[in-house]
DNA sequence: CGGTGGGTTGAGAACTATCAAATCGAGTGG
DNA sequence: CCACTCGATTTGATAGTTCTCAACCCACCG
């Protein structure tokens, strides 16, 4: 938790304050912490593990509206109530806060708020940058797009490791998962990626994976 | 200036160290405040008229990921470049700041580190709730959601002069200009809209309009 | 009165979703 | 160790939406 971004700028004594208030907690994969529409009681970070944030239409489509990495921040300080669902995509562990209590200390260390103004500047660029894949890539710039974000914020080499299932993915991009899986095959027979598993991936032609994800 | 959300915590001491670092500026429709990729210069906020934050792939197809009402902040405090465009939708007054002395000023004043982390965390949700619309809506519910949405941020009576011609609307949907139209003439047809003009729309049905945006 | 730019409408092509079937893989029990 | 099973993934065939390209309409303007 020292480590985390969130508290890495206080003093020693601000510091314990913080972490008085904190608990470590442990969710298992597919466990959901906070549900889209409740009242946001939790934030915190995450130490190690994934989760991913999402949204579902009235008759029940899901979409994906963000994953979240070992050190990202969770929750919505400073709101009423969660706009999305945040659900454990594997086992994780995380360090949470009540929402008053953190607001409130917060509200008292200019340094807290402004850790968390820059992630969350840097998270809305993100979510800015996903909708251009959403509202205007094809389902192979999509799918090549998210292969190289996970690449990148994994930091895999050649091979990586795949955090999310088929489906999971799907909802991610805004896809099926037939049509997921079918991009994944044209990349494959283009020999710009290979599939050694189901759930692993190796980027053979990083150049090819880059001009198609640009679109 | 006073009113706008970014200052009205400041001490008048403060502000007036504000003001003395902000200048009124005034854009016509169509000129180009930012560019996707420059260094992030300006920020500042929106006095009167709409602009649009906009970002294109590498072979031109544009998403517009933000638009922006009076009020509203634009520019990318603490960070390099900007990652989309900011272009007016409208002739627009604004107050802007250059970034560096306006960084230096927030992080002086915890107030407005406050305000612009609040207003932030506001921009990421719409953000995220935008890219289930762009992930999982049908045209027909894009338009529908978008329609509320213009009506909202508008306060609009029934009829609403709309801000947006019917590219930009595309660009916003994630769409093309010939589905948006279909989409409106449908919703007309279902006489859940009217289309008085091609710039003014009325809301008849206001529910149904409800429970097709909503999926 | 013809041009111009935005908007609408139509026909066909392209892409993605849907439904169905086949295949794969990991875990299970014999 | 091997057949078996269940869920996940891939593949195939078909249907549906949206895009593309083209024509047309309309209001506005010189």
């Amino acid at each position: 938790m020292r480590a985390s971004a969130i508290c890495c700028s206080l003093d020693p004594v601000a510091l314990d304050a913080l972490s008085r208030l904190g608990r470590k907690i442990h969710v298992l994969a597919g466990q959901t912490l906070v549900w889209e529409g409740d009242e946001s009681i939790l934030v915190g970070n995450v130490l190690a593990g994934m989760l991913k944030l999402s949204t579902v239409t009235g008759d029940g489509r899901e979409q994906i509206v963000g994953i979240v990495y070992p050190s990202d921040f969770i929750g919505r300080p400073f709101g009423r109530d969660s706009h999305h669902s945040v659900t454990a995509l594997t086992d994780a562990s995380l360090c949470v806060f009540g929402r008053s209590a953190f607001d409130r200390f917060a509200h008292e260390h200019g340094e807290v708020e402004h850790a968390l103004l820059a992630r969350t500047l840097v998270e809305l660029d993100r979510a800015r940058h996903w909708m251009l894949l959403l509202g205007r890539k094809s389902a192979c710039e999509r799918v090549a797009s998210l292969i190289l974000e996970m690449s990148a914020r994994l930091n895999a080499e050649q091979e990586i490791a795949l955090p999310l299932s088929r489906q999971q993915m799907a909802d991610v991009l805004g896809l099926t998962i037939e049509t997921v899986s079918r991009s994944l095959t044209k990349l494959k027979h283009a020999g710009i990626i290979s599939l050694p598993g189901t759930r692993r991936l190796t980027i053979d032609a990083p150049d090819k994976l880059k001009r198609i994800a640009d679109g």
